[in-house]
DNA sequence: ATTAGCACTCGGCCCAAACGAGTGCTAATA
DNA sequence: TATTAGCACTCGTTTGGGCCGAGTGCTAAT
């Protein structure tokens, strides 16, 4: 009997067990899946033959294909993305207890929240033995909680920004005039009374604004305002976070030309992962780029598991791992959800 | 004629212009070098045979070696050494005008020495194609210039330390008293007025045990100093900066097993490089690690150029570039020695 | 629809041969 | 005495054939 051609349709029960559990075994053996083993070995009760045929459908259907006739199957990146998918569908994402500690009490007494994210960023990756990225919260989002003034001489003035997530940035700005002490602990006190409480990206939409048509009455406050707005004005973009290269160069088919090159792409230029974590700030929860899907040429055989975060409701940045085509999915996945909500919890926490 | 069993002894000028010529070849090629092909490039007017005659006494000395018979020589370690230190000799260490440019006006305006030093880290890895690292400077060297104490709210105080470089160092102390903010004022005034000038070794050692002393008539500045130890105390080490690794990844030789395990512990384990780069502050200058000569028996295979800089006259840090022992020396020596000499600029010029 | 059987494919491994770049030694030479 | 030509020898690398084994597709029987 002739095979129909099949090009897509549903997969039947038996095809999708199938699938599923020799993408897994790919995943762990690194090798092609041949027919005989592959049923012993998970005993199926189906002979080699059958499976063949089974996989000669999964193949004409795209989820399966041969590195070179007469080897076994390998999963494309559309059975990956199958692979997922119904990983996906059957993980249980509320957020229940696990084994994965992220060491609180480490955390809690950082100002520089900048190590934080050093340390969330390693533990992921040593977590998930593959290489970890984190982008770092966009700053507009930000809740002021006080600013100081400090003058440092020369005219030149230290404007310190104390977040409601206890954060504390610093920007020297300089101006012309001269300023004394008084003027700046009445210019602190001003911008404080003013500013505490809203995000950085409302006070650069219309606080400042509104607060300019009161000018005539505070006249005397414009130096602070112009002091605040040079400081805010071009305050840093997210920064990028990435950890656990080594753990990429140990898996052997990584060190292979193609790949290679893929990687020192993706450490000399950074930004070709900034914008792929962007992207995932767009959407909220769990995101899987498989081979192909990583948009930005010069990356070919890896995949990138990401997970946005939040602050309160606000989409702010996002963690990752980053890894070979053939990644441990089912271990990843969770693992990156897990972290992503750790992350809002914790800087939700923080803000409050 | 039985040739002597050469051990020791100088070099006569044929034989060291040959070691130098041979080891130039070595690192530009990187492939052995055998005696034909070698008098005909460098138009050695001598034949072959004597050429072999040479290498052999050059090996019987060791400053060559085969890497199996009949194959052509390859430098030992001691020969790198002897072409590294003839390189130095002849090396003109005043400080001329370069086509090397420090992006001097890039780095003016940043508050946060940190990104100085990144900056500086990457342009060294890009100028010597091979990776960089720079030790931050030892904090207890920084002078103060004026302190404040800023209320965060919750027993929380920011401890923000301006030093005469320009830059600024924060910490978070948590007290058990109330302050107010007119007493912050006045610690801040305080301690400015009296630490003002000096290094932080200084407070450490010395300062602070005499304003103890005096406390009997300033008993109500006790808080102020309290607060200011506590946030001194544990100020943070000398970090470490790495960029370029990628370079190394494209070297062939460092992607072999025995180098590319070299490669990963550096990654994973800073604490190596930072040893190595905390004995290169303890002299002067320029400084060669030469293969084994790295005494960290994790690493094999690589070669480190490193040079320390001060503050003034003080050795506080060091840079330097990590690489093959097939390194290009003779380029990399005098970069990294004259970067060395630029962070001494930089820093000193803006302590004063 | 499933299975057994079979011819066929193809990468990996082993081995042997051929190659080539290089050496050390010896004897002739300047 | 230092240099050189010549030559036999070494050894890593490349080339190619043969074999093995895992795996396939197809066909015919169940």
């Amino acid at each position: 009997m002739a095979r129909e051609n099949v090009h897509t349709r549903p997969l039947n029960d038996r095809e999708a067990s199938v699938l599923q559990a020799l993408i897994y075994e790919y995943i762990t053996t690194g090798k092609p899946v041949g027919s005989r083993s592959f049923v012993q070995k998970y005993s199926f009760s189906i002979s080699p033959a059958t499976m063949r045929n089974i996989m000669f459908d999964l193949e004409s259907m795209e989820y399966l294909k041969q590195p070179h006739t007469s080897a076994g199957r390998i999963p494309t990146d559309s059975g990956y993305r199958f692979y997922v998918n119904s990983l996906l569908d059957t993980y249980d994402f509320s957020l229940k207890e696990r084994e994965i500690s992220v060491k609180e009490e480490a955390i809690k007494n950082e100002v520089q929240l900048d190590k934080i994210f050093s340390v969330i960023t390693r533990m992921l990756s040593s977590e998930s033995h593959y290489a970890a990225v984190m982008l770092t919260p966009r700053f507009d989002f930000t809740v002021v909680k006080r600013i100081v003034l400090v003058p440092m001489g020369n005219n030149d003035i230290l404007f310190v920004l104390i977040t409601r997530t206890g954060m504390v940035l610093t920007k020297k700005v300089t101006i012309s005039a001269n300023v004394t002490q008084d003027d700046m602990y009445a210019y602190s006190a001003y911008l404080t009374e003013e500013l505490c409480g809203y995000a950085v990206y409302e006070i650069m939409d219309s606080i400042f604004e509104r607060l300019r048509q009161e000018r005539s009455t505070y006249s005397n406050k414009d130096m602070a305002l112009d002091i605040a707005q040079l400081a805010i004005s071009d305050y840093e973009e997210p920064r990028l976070h990435i950890e656990g290269i080594e753990n990429l160069l140990k898996i052997p088919e990584m060190v292979e030309e193609e790949r290679l090159n893929s990687l020192l792409s993706i450490i000399e230029d950074k930004n070709i992962l900034k914008r792929i974590l962007e992207k995932a700030i767009e959407n909220e929860g769990i995101r899987t780029l498989i081979g192909e899907e990583v948009e930005e040429d010069k990356v070919k055989g890896c995949s990138m598991v990401s997970a946005s975060y939040k602050i309160g409701n606000k989409l702010v940045g996002a963690v990752g791992v980053i890894g070979p085509t053939r990644m441990d999915y089912e271990k990843v996945v969770p693992l990156v959800d897990y972290t992503g909500r750790v992350v809002t919890e914790l800087l939700t926490k923080m803000s409050k």
